[in-house]
Order: structure tokens, then C-alpha cells, then sequence
DNA sequence: AGCTTTTAGTAAAAGGTTTTAGAAAAAATG
DNA sequence: CATTTTTTCTAAAACCTTTTACTAAAAGCT
């Protein structure tokens, strides 16, 4: 036997009201008498009354939550740091306003049925364009959004220097006289390389490419190593670099997993790091910060980032219609100890 | 001007059609004819429709999400590498199904109001008892739920040998001769020191009392410090150890993130490591691994468990009705180089 | 041709809430 | 006391979909 779920009528039958009055007396009691207020509040609690929020959600057309929305499966989002450090700051936010979190799993292909079916208010979506196809319905039936690691005109963006950072480091160790310099990149699709220059991706290595242009040396996509995005995706490819007959005298890597990878399997092969091997990782991690030796990095301010994420959404939630805004956030070159 | 949302009839209109034969073309295509179904699909497509989750919903019971409800702040959740490793695990069973995970701020007071509200088919609720007060609508309700590092008996429940492995740190370290051991405990409401029996904590610490007490010592509460669950949470701790008079041998932290932070103070006041501090955490967070000196922890399935927790959900929303299983999975104790 | 079965589609109810417009009763006003 | 205003409460519509029960037309059968 199932229990029946208690509704709104159950609650105005025993109370000896309508059902109206029951809705006034959660939502508007001052239109309601004293007394029968009371009723009302002990009946709702005797029954363990509770609102569907499906059915408040279908009048009102908020339900109380925020998608978020990024291009890889949940298990691998929160294995990721920085996904950890952009929710926390989300999270931030919404514990302020009482609000929940919504991460969804999106296979690339069904990422327009996983907007249409989820119960959110509104979306950030991490690592995507504006202009990618499946993104089109948001616009079509304007649902707040806000851009983040990505372009968009319509839609607020957030974004984070990543030329400029990615710039810093490869002259850093370019101005330290390396020639020999390997670059870990995001695996690409299909292993076809001219996507390695879409996304923060390609934005970091066009930064890498203007400093290597200017210091004078050709930019060769031979220096690109497609890497999983993992620390051990990076010991993968550094194990194979080694086995290549030049050994590089530094790495860049895009993010700093990879890099850590990297560092891990430099220790195990004995080499000296920085005099052997300087490494340089993207993100600035916490855990770049704790290993040992500790990581030297380009950080971004991915916490902020999920924090202005989240409250640009809400206030474009509140305000209703919400002029687009557009933030560029600033990167630092942090030097630890895997460089100099 | 607000773009008002495609509603079924919408389509239905402009394929020349009932708004019934929609939703069929949608849900049970074999009951239309060929052309018909062309005909609205067209429709659909053109006006950018999809249907309203609320309303389905509404109808059907179920959302196509679960809830995970943790009695902390979002952002705290998504800090603590623990809960990083729990919702993984958790993401690994979404993504297979294609179901969506909300995370729900609780400001301790109003869980109930935060579970009403929820546009999930069920909970995993961690650290919670079926007892507590608030859950109790969840029982009334009978909304299925698991409960994780908790005590229950209608609903699954999901916990770890938290005792035994704790018994196992403790036994170690006192093997080993050491009889100055504090312990960081969870921090308590209103200092109220008691509170550090129950839950989780409390399991962990009736763990190192039977050490203790089996190794022929007194347990005292003097050798408790209560610490906030963090890195800076077990610096601080630490720090003020080392103020007092009488300064402990090992340590026992009940998280990871409290025993790194004691290593942290500990080398910055240039104690040697294990030689004038022997220090066991609790979890096996990545970190633990990858810091120097690397952590002696006490291991728990943490992903595993968040699998197993939603595993156990799914099973009892798609079966219905469902017997309560009971989980108790193993912990291991991890020696590493902040011990012998 | 007359009957039954199948196919293709529709009307209406159900799901639970909020809100608008309005009614009845009570209180205030002159 | 009669009239107006206020207070307290209700009926009904709206939100959007799915499902059940049903009809009309077409097809199959003898």
C-alpha cells in the first residue's frame, strides 16, 4: 500500500476550509483570521503537510534551483579540483540565498534533452560557446544563463586571462634560457589536432605561441603532447616523452593535474626538478600548493569565478530582464618550486 | 516583452492537431499515423518545444534527479575533498542512468522546508540519523531515501568501519610506545563537549578508546581537541598544542584535512616527522598521498560508498517498494611517512 | 453486404498549487 | 438605521502535461 501523498485539500478538509485558505495561509496569512490560521498550521501539521513543489513550480515557473551545466560526466566534475574550488564558489551564493545545486551529466549528444528536463531556474554553463548548437534553445526560450570559460554576447560571460597567463609562464622559462620545451595540451576529439586551439585550451596556447614568437623560436605543433586531463594523464605522456630521443628541459602544462603527473613521474625516473626538468602547471590547484616540491603555476581565481558566476545568474534571476555582462578576471604566474 | 514558453497546444495548433496527439508523438509514437507524426515532430522543432518538466512531473512523481542532503553550507561541502570523492562516486551511477545529482544547502534549521522543496525522486542524506526530527517527513512521506554514515533501519543505510579502523590508528601508535596522544576531534555545537560522542566522530573516538583502554590508560577528555574540519582547523589546533606546557608525541586527527594541517605547523616549527611528532589522519584523501611527508591515515572506501549509496536509491525508486539493506563497509590503516 | 477488428485520433479528467475576482459577514461611518 | 468600508473566506481559472475512455473511419473477414 502506498501512502497517499497529503495535499492541499486534505489539509482544508480536516482544517473545515478551502483549499484557497490553506494557500493564504502559507503564502499570504495576513489575509487569513487569527484563529483560523491556527487550524490551518495544525492540521498542515498533524497531516505533515508540504507543498508539491512540482505544482508550485508549474504556477510560478521557478523551482528554487541553479543547473549547472559542464560538458563531461558528473563522476568526472567532481573528481576535478578546480570543478571542486568553481562549485565551492557557486555554492557560496546559494547558500545565501537558500538556493540548491544542480550538477548535470551531459553525453555530448543529449545535452538539449538534459536542458530541457532539468528542474533549475537558470544555468551556468562551464566550457561552452554561445553559438554551440545545442545551446541554441536557452535563447530561443530565454532561460537565464551565464557563460562561464566561454564567448557569449547575449549571455553574461565570465572569463579568466588565460593568454596571459599561459604568455607569462612560457616566457618565464623561455627568459630562462630553455629551448627544449614540451607543451601538455587537452586530448582533442578524434586526435585531431586543430582542435587543440578551441576553448581555454586553445586560448592558453595561443599564449604560449606568443611568447615563443617573440623570443624568437618557430611555433611547431610537435611540442604539443594531447594529455588526459588527470594526474595520471600526465604521468602517461611524460613516460612516453622520455622515451623519445630529445628529452625536454621543461613542460607546460594546461592544467595543473597534468603537470602534477608530470612532476610524479620525473621523481620516480630520479630527475632532479628544477635543475633537470622545470615544470609549469595552469590553475593553481590547492594541492599545487601542498605537494612536494611545490608546483609552480599560472593561478586563476576559480572560486571568484564560480562565486560572480552564480551571482550574476540570481541577479538576472531576480531582476528579470538582466543587461549581459561581461568580467575578464586576472591570472598570475606563481613561481614554487618546480621552476628556476 | 517576456517570450512566453511553448506549451504543447502551441504545437498542437500549428500541426493541426489535438494537443493529445503531441504528447502520443512524443511518449507512444506507434499510436499515430506516419505523416501525422512528421507533421508535429516538424512543428516541435520549429517552435523550439519541449515539454515543461514541471507539469510532467506533476503527473508522473518523478523529476529525474536525487538529492544530496549534507547538514552543512554547499560551500563547505564542496571544499571538503571527502564529499568530492563521496559525489563522484555517486556521479558514476548518474551518469549511467542520465540523472541529474542536487546538492542542497541546509542551514541546519529549516531541513525540512529544504526537503520539501526539493525537485528530487529521493535523498541520500549523509551524517544524518533516521531519528533526527527533520528527517521524519521523509519516513511520512515515504520518499525513498539512504542514508550514509548514519543509523536507520526502514531506510538502506551505508556506513564504514569507522571504530574498527580508528581502534587500528590508535593501537598502532601506542604499539609503538607513545603515550602523549591527543586527539582532534569534530568541532561541537556550543563547545558542549559531549556532543563529540555521536555521529561519526563519536564512532571514531569510542575506536580509540578501546585502543586506549585496552593498552591498560586512562581515557580522559583532556586529550580531545575539539577542531574545525579543515587544513587551517588543524594548524590552529596545533599551534596552540604546542603553547601548552605538556607537548603530545603523536596525534589522532578524525579527518585528513586536520592531520595536514598539524604537519603543516609542525614542519614550519621544525619538528622532525615521525621522529618528534607521529601524526595518523582519517579518510585517505588523495592528498594524503601526494603530500610530503605523506599522511598514515586511516583508509575508507569514500568513492565506493557514494556509489553503493546511489546504487541503493536508484534500485528503490525504479523497483518501488523496497527492503532496507544495511552496509558496513571496511576500513585499512595506511602507513606512510608521518608514522614509525 | 454486414459484421468485427484495427487504426488514428480526440475530449476530458487528473495531477496540486496559486491567484484573481468576488461573496458574505462584520465593522465603521454619518 | 442605512450605507460604506473592511475583513475573512471561497469558487473557479490558470499553469501544462499525460492518460483513460471513447469515437469515427478504415480495414479485414465470412
Amino acid at each position: 500500500m502506498t501512502k497517499q501523498r497529503i495535499t492541499i485539500s486534505d489539509v482544508a478538509k480536516k482544517a473545515g476550509v478551502s483549499p484557497t485558505a490553506v494557500s493564504f495561509a502559507f503564502n499570504k496569512p495576513e489575509q487569513l483570521g487569527k484563529e483560523t490560521l491556527e487550524r490551518i498550521f495544525e492540521a498542515a501539521r498533524e497531516l505533515g503537510y508540504a507543498a508539491n513543489p512540482y505544482a508550485r513550480a508549474l504556477h510560478s515557473g521557478s523551482i528554487g534551483s541553479l543547473g549547472v551545466l559542464v560538458p563531461q560526466s558528473i563522476s568526472s566534475i567532481f573528481s576535478n579540483p578546480f570543478f571542486a574550488a568553481f562549485l565551492q564558489g557557486m555554492g557560496v551564493m546559494c547558500d545565501e540565498k537558500g538556493i540548491g545545486l544542480l550538477t548535470l551529466a551531459v553525453q555530448d549528444n543529449n545535452l538539449e534533452a538534459a536542458i530541457a528536463k532539468a528542474p533549475v531556474d537558470g544555468f551556468v554553463l562551464v566550457g561552452l560557446n554561445e553559438d554551440h548548437e545545442e545551446v541554441a534553445p536557452l535563447i530561443k526560450r530565454n532561460i537565464p544563463t551565464v557563460i562561464v570559460d566561454g564567448d557569449g554576447s547575449q549571455f553574461s560571460t565570465v572569463n579568466v586571462d588565460d593568454e596571459g597567463g599561459a604568455y607569462q609562464a612560457a616566457k618565464y622559462l623561455l627568459d630562462q634560457g630553455h629551448r627544449d620545451i614540451r607543451i601538455l595540451t587537452f586530448e582533442t576529439p578524434y586526435n585531431h589536432l586543430e582542435y587543440v586551439y578551441f576553448g581555454v585550451g586553445g586560448r592558453r596556447l595561443r599564449g604560449y605561441q606568443r611568447a615563443f614568437q617573440e623570443a624568437g623560436l618557430d611555433w611547431n605543433d610537435e611540442y604539443l603532447v594531447p594529455t588526459i586531463a588527470s594526474i595520471e594523464g600526465g604521468q602517461d605522456s611524460f613516460m612516453q616523452l622520455m622515451a623519445q630521443k630529445r628529452q625536454p628541459s621543461a613542460v607546460l602544462a594546461v592544467s595543473d593535474a597534468m603537470a602534477i603527473g608530470v612532476v610524479l613521474a620525473a621523481k620516480q625516473a630520479n630527475l632532479r626538478i628544477p635543475q633537470d626538468l622545470a615544470v609549469i602547471g595552469f590553475d593553481d590547484i590547492p594541492l599545487a600548493e601542498l605537494m612536494s616540491p611545490a608546483l609552480s603555476t599560472v593561478n586563476q581565481p576559480v572560486t571568484e569565478k564560480g562565486r560572480l558566476a552564480a551571482d550574476l545568474l540570481i541577479s538576472a534571476l531576480e531582476e528579470g530582464q538582466h543587461k549581459a555582462q561581461h568580467f575578464m578576471l586576472p591570472t598570475t604566474l606563481i613561481l614554487r618550486d618546480t621552476t628556476r
